[in-house]
DNA sequence: CCCGGCGCCTGAGGGC
DNA sequence: TGCCCTCAGGCGCCGG
């Protein structure tokens, strides 16, 4: 599933391989992130955006396969093919952005203490996954780097956000920056179908602590790692490490 | 405010 | 081997 990481990944690729050729005539100047939207800037202030979704891929001079939606042309013979095979993703031509842009929190890496610490006091009554996955609350952070937070920071998905002291709002948000910039140096994280624009699995795979690891032993204490459903998603935890 | 559920869609994986 | 069933998951929307 494409969070943060892999859209900066793709969006830093792409940066490198279309800023300067034209799409329909149109020059693209420059490629944009917002949340887990990606956004590639024209000369005339419009733009192409993209969010993937779950199993978006965005792949330079990619293979058209059965998945294929949309292939994007460009001037010197090169493309950008948009596969899709749960169908979820989608994008758009718009005039501007900022009507988008505007309905997003803060951006996840740029986020300071004090200013998490004040949006926190707003939701006492929330849990804190949900809330780090709501994308009008911080923007970038889905299901697998809000469970790899929240084992680092060793605070439990479901605990409402007033329990939480300072010490533990303090270990979240160093544990966004960390762990969302190490995933970002790996090029994000492959579970089936994400690629980077060049056609890549991320690596930071290996890296994961606990998403998807129920019934495995917690690397921190051997605990037998849990998983709880909330909404329709999983959160996965250490019994021990994580508690309620 | 906060939560849960549904719908969108289809591959994967388990059971038999 | 192969068929059927269930599940996952971002997000918008609705209802309690």
């Amino acid at each position: 599933m494409p969070e943060l990481p892999e859209v900066e990944t793709i969006r830093r690729q792409l940066v490198q391989k279309i800023v300067g050729k034209r799409l329909d005539a149109q020059p693209v100047i420059n490629v944009r992130r917002r949340g887990k939207i990606l956004m590639v800037d024209f000369d005339d202030g419009s733009s192409l955006v993209f969010h993937l979704k779950l199993t978006g891929q965005l792949i330079f001079n990619g293979k058209p396969s059965p998945y294929t939606r949309k292939v994007f042309n460009f001037d010197d013979g090169s493309q950008l093919v948009f596969n899709d095979a749960r169908k979820f993703g989608w994008w758009k031509k718009v005039k501007e952005t900022k009507k988008i842009e505007e309905r997003f929190g803060p951006e996840a890496l740029k986020i300071n203490l004090g200013t998490l610490k004040a949006l926190l006091q707003k939701r006492p009554n929330s849990k804190i996954k949900p809330l780090l996955m709501d994308q009008t609350f911080i923007a970038g952070i889905g299901n697998i780097y809000s469970d790899e937070i929240l084992f680092n920071a060793k605070v439990h998905p479901l605990r409402q956000v007033k329990t939480l002291s300072g010490k533990e709002i303090q270990q979240i948000h160093q544990n966004i920056k960390k762990i969302l910039e190490k995933a970002i140096q790996h090029r994000g994280t492959t579970e089936q179908y994400y690629r980077d624009a060049c056609g890549r699995e991320g690596d930071y795979t290996k890296y994961l602590q606990i998403y998807r690891r129920e019934g495995e032993k917690c690397s921190r204490c051997g605990s037998i790692i849990k998983r709880v459903k909330l909404a329709g998603r999983s959160a996965h935890f250490c019994p021990k490490c994580q508690k309620t």
